[in-house]
DNA sequence: TCTTTCATATTGACATTCGATAGGTGTGAC
DNA sequence: GTCACACCTATCGAATGTCAATATGAAAGA
């Protein structure tokens, strides 16, 4: 029933997306991209889940949207990381590390 | 409106409770209290998340719980992995694995 | 003894959030 | 015209959180 493809986390859509914005300014499928990119294929983000989250963000204050052509003259959106967006991205990052090592303790204890 | 004290990512809370009860079987807050030792105070799994957690897992095959005594002579029900449960762990500490090394991989990405 | 109170142990009803699915629009390039 | 790009929306389901309720043994005091 439930194939599941993605094997994303939730919870951690907004932070990928964070990080590769604030490398730079983006266009909604170029987001995409480059997360599937910077996580060598293992993340595969659908237009489905990709919009709503982005819409979801610019309306939190994180990003900062603004039409512009993308590299093949086509109507984009371009997103941009506010000063929020900023601050956003730095508490995710310190809550990713804090659950990663939190759960990294949990599986190592032996039997 | 959302205080979200725990701080739990989706999808790991079955892992955190495999993997507690790989160790030993433990009634329902026997494993609220592991998972909170072995992180550290890190995850607090409120009753009300655990005990669906349980139940899910039980009817996924993956737990058998059998009536029983707490430590302080009170019932309890003590849940154990079923062979299933231990292949599940083993697909969950693997998924996470890959999962952490993709995020680690995008976050470790310098403008 | 009796009863009050507390900690333990479990359960259920309900809301929320997020991502998935599946569709749909418009437009430039060939 | 066809295709690929770029975006959008509606709707669903799974998982977790919140809140409240139930039941029972233990401990303490009248």
């Amino acid at each position: 029933m439930n194939l599941q493809q993605t094997e994303l986390l939730q919870g951690t859509l907004d932070l990928l997306i964070l990080k590769a914005l604030a490398l730079q300014p983006l266009h909604g499928l170029g987001v995409a991209r480059r997360i599937e990119q910077v996580t060598r294929g293992t993340f595969c983000v659908k237009a489905g889940s990709l919009f709503p989250a982005l819409h979801r963000m610019e309306e939190e204050g994180w990003l900062k949207a603004a039409w512009g052509e993308s590299e093949n003259n086509r109507k984009a959106k371009y997103y941009e990381l506010t000063k929020r967006g900023r601050r956003q991205l730095e508490n995710e990052t310190e809550r990713w590390a804090r659950i990663s090592l939190a759960i990294g303790r949990a599986l190592e204890v032996k039997a």
